[in-house]
RNA sequence: GCCGAUGUAGCUCAGCUGGCUAGAGCAGCUGAUUUGUAAUCAGCAGGUCGUGGGUUCGAGUCCCUCCAUCGGCUCCA
């Protein structure tokens, strides 16, 4: 007998031998039912494992994000037996479950699928699927795995299996089908009753540019035909809030082909949005002691070369710039680092005035890849909220811990509640990557950690994401469609204050140096902008929107009185407009909707009469009839609601 | 940069297997209407079909080049 512990504590003993599928039978055949795959002592193991000996069970049904992985790594399987049916010759690679769904890398040679081969292949799949073939885990050593793989060719299972230790190696059968696999299965394919491929891209193997690429095909798959459904609906939805349709809708933001890939141009309402951003930034800095400075956009390609830039990008990045006078070099600026450090160098400073925070909305360019600029989130031009804290080594502990408490506000202040803080330290197999020594990289990685800890963020630590001269604490946000992106980061530096030989006077009146803080707040104004419309769909909060209100008359006889609220509006420093269209107000009211304008203003006779004004809030809420006066501190109200002061 | 897809008026889209002066709705302009909580009516105007080549009697439609965009990969100071 073997005692076996379930997730509530509670400990049931059982023959050797039991499978996980059994135990949840002697619990309850519903859950029998619905069980999917399971946890043995933390490892993943079949639901028809046997098992032998003491130790901790957990269960997973399709409600569990382990259900899901197994279900969507068994639906891999299936999709590369269809592959491999449809498609005879083709070599599989790797097929995992991802975030939503799963993919598998396949060489499909010379042949090419697109979206027109997709039904025919779900509909193989899915009849693999109702087959309600069982999942069978089984060993098979070094030797008869490669012997496998290499008669049919497949160096890329070859080389994963050189990679594994034998006794290690397990395949896992199906159907007609076979696969190297470590396991982690549903326990068989009927369960799967939708099936859905999403799209191909080419993708390399092993994750390297220089290797073959690959084809993968992703997909995903759900238990019942109406999650599918729902599921894509969900992605039409998602889509709606994309930054790209909503940035062209509201007038915020636009793109030149003649002014060129990647770099944007700020309509009005999105550079007067953009500007409310940045005061609310200033305003926030100034309590937190920083100075403002300002730098050119261009710097001598000496500046990079000393900062260590130029070694690390300049060959693929915009070239210099040359002048009349021969050999001399500029580079547009891809950083305000190597400008502001020549900043502290302006002066001798002493112990007793660091911190300096110089703080810069720095426009800086980088020829992004063409492959990877994508709306604003991407972007060969912008502008980094940045600064750089220069401090002595006693003061780095709680001047990181000043910027993560201004980084929570900024992230707080504009509803981002679902982010994740990333630490990304470097990866100590890849030394080449990185600039400084090993001293001064310990030195940082663990100010980073210890500051993290301290201010209780959830945080995940990332090896080999660190910028090559400094380990970083990144907040991660995702976009509409769940993509992960980077906004605000902050970054421990002890090699540009080297390289750019950065001192004060110590109290023992020797020469010291600073370390230095890199920090960002919102990342980039573009990329900040993005991911704020991905998450309120275009309705900002009331503060920073575009437009507060518009005044619609009933008609031309009530566009004097409009015009006359719209002044005392200006007044109580309310941004509105008046539609002075000759139009009806149902149609005033479905653009005023459109355009997301979260108040809008109805003036006709009766109003005219009581010097009012009718209150419609975005989205149809009747807030009745007003004086200016109480619609200014309803205003003023919802504001002082959600912006607090830093 | 790589793989795949897409590119027709300001916007959203139609245009089948190549065949007369390329269509619609919305937006715009003009006029009528003077409007009460998500589209008043009528008329007008608007496109060298992303670019440059080619095939053909004939190209929006077929082929190639380049550009841009989209989904990924790689990259992200």
């Amino acid at each position: 007998m073997i005692k076996i512990t379930l997730p509530d504590g509670t400990v049931k003993e059982y023959k050797k031998g039991i499978t996980p599928i059994d135990v949840a039978k002697s619990i309850s055949e519903g859950l029998a039912r619905n069980v999917i795959s399971a946890k043995f002592n933390d490892t993943v193991v079949e639901t028809v494992s046997s098992l032998n000996e003491d130790g901790k069970l957990v269960l997973y049904t399709w409600s569990n994000t382990e259900g899901k992985k197994a279900f969507w790594h068994s639906s891999s399987h299936i999709i590369a037996q269809a592959l491999e049916e449809l498609y005879p010759g083709i070599k599989l690679t790797i097929g995992p479950a991802i975030e939503n769904g799963f993919y598998y890398d396949v060489d499909f040679g010379e042949h090419a699928i697109s979206e027109k081969d997709f039904p025919a292949i779900e509909k193989k799949a899915l009849e693999i699927a109702r087959g309600k073939h069982n999942f069978k885990m089984r060993s098979v050593s070094k030797k008869d795995a490669l012997k496998f793989y290499k008669e049919q060719h497949n160096e890329y299972k070859v080389e994963l299996i050189e990679n594994l230790d034998d006794g290690t190696i397990t395949f896992c059968d199906h159907d007609t089908f076979t696969d190297l696999c470590r396991g982690g299965h549903i326990p068989n394919t009927g369960i799967v009753k939708a099936i859905k491929i999403m799209n191909v891209a080419g993708a390399y193997w092993r994750g390297d540019e220089n290797k073959t690429q690959l084809t993968r095909v992703y997909g995903i798959s759900f238990p019942k035909q109406k999650e599918l459904t729902e599921y894509l609906e969900l992605l039409e939805e998602a889509r709606k809030r994309d930054h790209r349709k909503l940035g062209k809708e509201l007038e915020l933001f636009t793109f030149s082909q003649k002014v060129g890939q990647g770099l944007p141009l700020w309509l009005p309402k999105g550079a007067a949005l953009r500007e409310r951003l940045e005061n609310f930034l200033k305003n926030a800095q100034k309590k937190a002691g920083y100075e403002m400075v300002i730098t050119p956009h261009i710097g001598q390609k000496e500046l990079y070369v000393t900062s260590g830039h130029y070694d690390k990008y300049g060959e693929d990045s915009f070239q210099p710039i040359h002048t009349p006078k021969e050999d001399e070099e500029f580079l547009l600026k891809p950083m305000n680092c190597p400008h502001h450090c020549e900043i502290f160098n302006s002066r001798p400073l002493s112990y007793r005035e660091l911190p300096k925070r110089f703080a810069e909305f720095g426009t800086v360019y980088r020829y992004e890849q063409s492959g990877e600029l994508h709306g604003l989130t991407r972007v060969r031009g912008f502008t980094q909220d940045d600064a750089h804290i220069f401090c002595t080594p006693d003061q780095l502990h709680q001047e990181f811990i000043n910027v993560i408490d201004l980084s929570l506000y900024v992230l707080g202040s504009l509803g981002f509640e679902n982010f994740v803080a990333q630490v990304s330290l470097r990866d100590p197999e890849k030394p080449e990557k990185y600039i400084g020594s090993i001293e001064n990289w310990e030195k940082a990685e663990k100010a980073i950690l210890n500051a993290a800890e301290e201010r209780n963020l959830n945080f995940v630590v990332e090896k080999g994401e660190a910028a090559f001269y400094g380990p970083k604490l990144d907040f991660m946000v995702k976009d509409a469609l769940g993509r992960n992106w980077q906004l605000g980061t902050i970054q421990v530096d002890y090699n540009l204050p080297e390289r750019f030989d950065l001192t004060y006077k110590g109290s023992d009146n020797e020469e010291h140096r600073p370390v230095m803080i890199h920090r960002a707040p919102f990342g980039s104004m573009e990329r900040f902008v993005a991911l704020l419309l991905e998450h309120t769909g275009g309705n900002f909060p009331l503060w920073l929107t575009p437009d507060q209100a518009i005044l619609l008359p009933v008609s031309e006889k009530h566009e004097k009185y409009a015009e006359k609220v719209l002044n005392s509006l200006e007044n109580h420093e309310i941004r509105a407009l008046v539609d002075v269209r000759n139009e009806t107000v149902g149609k005033k009211i479905r653009e005023a909707e459109m355009n997301k304008i979260p108040f809008m203003l109805i003036v006709g006779e009766n109003e005219e009469a009581q010097n009012t004004i009718s209150v419609r809030k975005h989205g149809g809420e009747d807030l009745g009839t007003l004086s200016v006066k109480e619609f200014a501190n309803l205003v003023e109200k919802e504001i002082s609601s959600t912006l607090k002061s830093f």
